[in-house]
RNA sequence: GGGCCCGUAGUUUAAUCGGAUAGAACGGGAGCUUGCGGAGCUCCUGGUCUGGGUUCGAAUCCCAGCGGGCCCA
């Protein structure tokens, strides 16, 4: 209701009052719908807060979709005309983008997520760093900012060597019946690492191949090729199934073929931003900052005595790239086409000549766990020492995703903690097929029960559709700072405060529009009972709620107002029937209502990658 | 040794960046169907880690401690 915000504010600040003091809020229920707290501008009218509400109240009144005020102890407490209100907005909220706008005007903004190293199959602590990045992303193009959403491959890392390793010197045959992904990153990668410690001379073995890749043009390089691309397109069959795509995948080896990094070391040194230590290590001058000084190392190392660069170093120079401070670019051409119709374009060693720009940004959100907070901290800090300005390099930090002690039994882990962080080498943790495949099946079993008449591959497109929606539901409900100590057979629940809630109430209110004959946005009602205000409440919320998730970042905010809407129509539906309506009005109007909640919960969805089903 | 994050019912969590009686879900207990789909709805149960400070007002900000997680050296 921001239109009315303003309209109230405008009379305050008649008052004197300066706008960043007035702070709305929206009380419980019985308070009213909107509360204006006074005791600030006490100070500054020196009158008691009460009898500054009562002298805006008298204003605020004249406003035609408020009913009435009340003052309440410094509150100023105002009551919405909610039948006005439903009359005007209810039609312009089921518009495509009302109440929404860019967030970031006029700058362009880099999303990276994902970034899993192509050796394995995703796994659930994977997955929530792709579903958060995902629906940032949906969040702008649904405010129709300007967006660029990028994968990191690091293609030329140790744990892509393991598996080249596996293949070329163990003896793993290259034919398997699992999805390629899950074999190599459950069986040959898990098994290589063993033999490693039963044998270290491998180790050696590895030093060769990462050699051989790094340098290129030998046939390690060209086989590590081949078998990256063929776990990079099962990994992205996973990401696609839960309607996840990107524009552009930023291959390490061609940060490497490109000579970013040694670009920007020569900037850095030109610039005197680093110098050799004692240890004849690159170290970078973190200590020139504010905000690294009173640390107790601030400077990080950049290049290792024995030459070798460090993953920051590389990090900072395809930052760089990224909010273009080095003008060099990549080379691109299209890897493949992806399921929702568009290209995803892929870092190369020649490339083609017309590709849109990836670079250059304003803004970067890079979407990385919390662990790797000091790094980033450090990249984000060269990039400002370089350009000597402030630079939009966010951080997207979020916890982790562990498993209960109970979980980690599968893995033959007997745990005295609560939790058990997973590991890839180790073999602990749950490949997100895996997990979806579950969910799907408990989805089929209660699909059956309720619809006896449904033919097999309709049931398996909807436990689909609810499987993936509920598993992104899961990963984003709650706040990215909290870990979420994943137990599988909780994550089967299907009940409140799952995506399945969610898809239930929509499936209930889409059976009522088809039944109802025609949806009309006129009608004339002259009261309605506390059901249908707090719906139409609910829904017309949805723009503030959803601009905040953009300004803040929080997509957890409109998976949250999701739940509520969905519990507020569920007690509608329980309390007023619609199609038994005998008033024409009433009924024209709870039809219209309920058509207005599809259309908001159609918006949510879309923003959090849910997926709307007919039945269930 | 230095730094970062988290701490809210038995469990998982929310709280519009300092606001009114801390809101949900799960679990536990009791109910609701001649009704648009019961994956639902209603009622009950129970909570801000501890101790100080800041102020009209603190889960929220500051200080100290405790517990958990992580990172750097």
């Amino acid at each position: 209701m921001e239109f009315l915000k303003k309209e109230i504010a405008s009379k305050v600040e008649k008052f004197g009052i300066k706008k960043d003091l007035i702070k709305f809020e929206i009380p419980k229920e019985e308070f009213g719908d909107l509360a204006l707290p006074c005791f600030q501008f006490s100070k500054l009218l020196k009158k008691n807060p009460n009898k500054i509400a009562k002298e805006i109240s008298k204003e605020i009144e004249e406003i035609e979709s408020i009913k009435k005020t009340e003052v309440v102890s410094g509150y100023l407490n105002i009551f919405f005309d909610w039948i006005k209100i439903a009359k005007k907005f209810l039609p312009k909220i089921v518009e495509e983008n009302f109440g929404i706008s860019q967030v970031f005007k006029n700058k362009k903004i880099m999303i990276e997520h994902t970034s899993v190293n192509p050796n394995k199959a995703l796994h659930i602590g994977h997955i929530r760093n792709a579903c958060l990045g995902d629906s940032l992303a949906r969040i702008f193009q649904f405010t129709n900012d300007s967006l660029v959403i990028a994968n990191y491959i690091d293609d030329t890392g140790a744990q892509v060597a393991d598996i080249i390793v596996g293949f070329e010197y163990l003896g793993f045959p290259l034919k398997t019946n699992k999805k390629f992904d899950a074999y190599c990153g459950n069986d040959v990668y898990v098994k290589v690492n063993k033999l490693y410690q039963e044998n270290p001379s491998l180790l050696e073995k590895r030093k060769e191949v990462l050699k051989l890749i790094e340098e290129g043009n030998n046939e390690i390089a060209e086989f590590a090729k081949e078998i990256v691309t063929k776990i990079l397109l099962s990994q992205l069959e996973t990401l696609w199934r839960l309607k996840i795509f990107y524009d552009v995948l930023n291959k390490e080896s061609d940060i490497i073929k490109q000579k970013f990094w040694q670009i920007a070391v020569e900037m850095l040194k030109s610039k005197n931003l680093v110098y050799y230590d004692e240890q004849n290590r690159l170290k970078l001058k973190l200590s020139l900052l504010e905000e690294f000084k009173n640390l107790e190392n601030p400077d990080i190392t950049l290049v290792r005595s024995d030459g070798t660069t460090l993953y920051v170093a590389k990090d900072i120079a395809y930052a760089m790239w990224k909010h273009g401070l080095i003008e060099k670019d990549f080379n691109y051409e299209i890897f493949v086409k992806q399921p929702n119709g568009k290209n995803l374009w892929m870092t190369s060693e020649k490339g083609v000549k017309d590709h849109p720009i990836f670079n250059k940004v304003d803004i970067s959100i890079n979407v990385i766990d919390k662990r790797q907070s000091y790094e980033q901290n450090s990249v984000k800090a060269a990039l400002e020492l370089i350009s000597g300005k402030k630079i939009d390099y966010i951080h997207y930090d979020y916890e982790v995703v562990a498993l209960s002690k109970e979980s980690a039994k599968q893995f033959g882990i007997e745990s005295e903690k609560e939790i058990v962080h997973m590991s890839g080498r180790k073999g602990i943790f749950f490949n997100v097929d895996d997990v979806l495949e579950k969910l799907k099946e408990k989805a089929k079993k209660e699909i059956r029960k309720r619809n006896e008449n449904l033919e097999e591959k309709e049931i398996e497109e909807i436990a689909e559709k609810i499987a993936v929606s509920c598993l992104r539901y899961e990963m984003v409900k709650v706040s990215k700072d909290k870990m979420i100590v994943f137990d599988l057979e909780k994550a089967l629940s299907l009940e409140e405060n799952t995506a399945a809630y969610l898809l239930y109430s929509y499936v209930r209110a889409n059976s009522i529009l088809k039944k109802a004959e025609k949806i009309e946005k006129e009608f004339e009602i002259k009261e309605i009972c506390d059901h249908e205000r707090m719906l139409i409440k609910k829904v017309v919320e949805f723009p503030s709620v959803f601009m905040r998730a953009a300004k803040e970042l929080k997509p957890h905010l409109i998976a949250l107002y999701l739940f509520d809407l969905s519990k507020i129509f569920n007690k509608f539906y329980e309390f007023c029937s619609v199609l038994n309506e005998k008033d024409e009005e009433i009924k024209k109007f709870r039809i219209y209502l309920v058509y207005s909640f599809l259309k908001i919960l159609e918006k949510g969805f879309y923003v959090l990658g849910l997926e709307k089903v007919e039945r269930m």
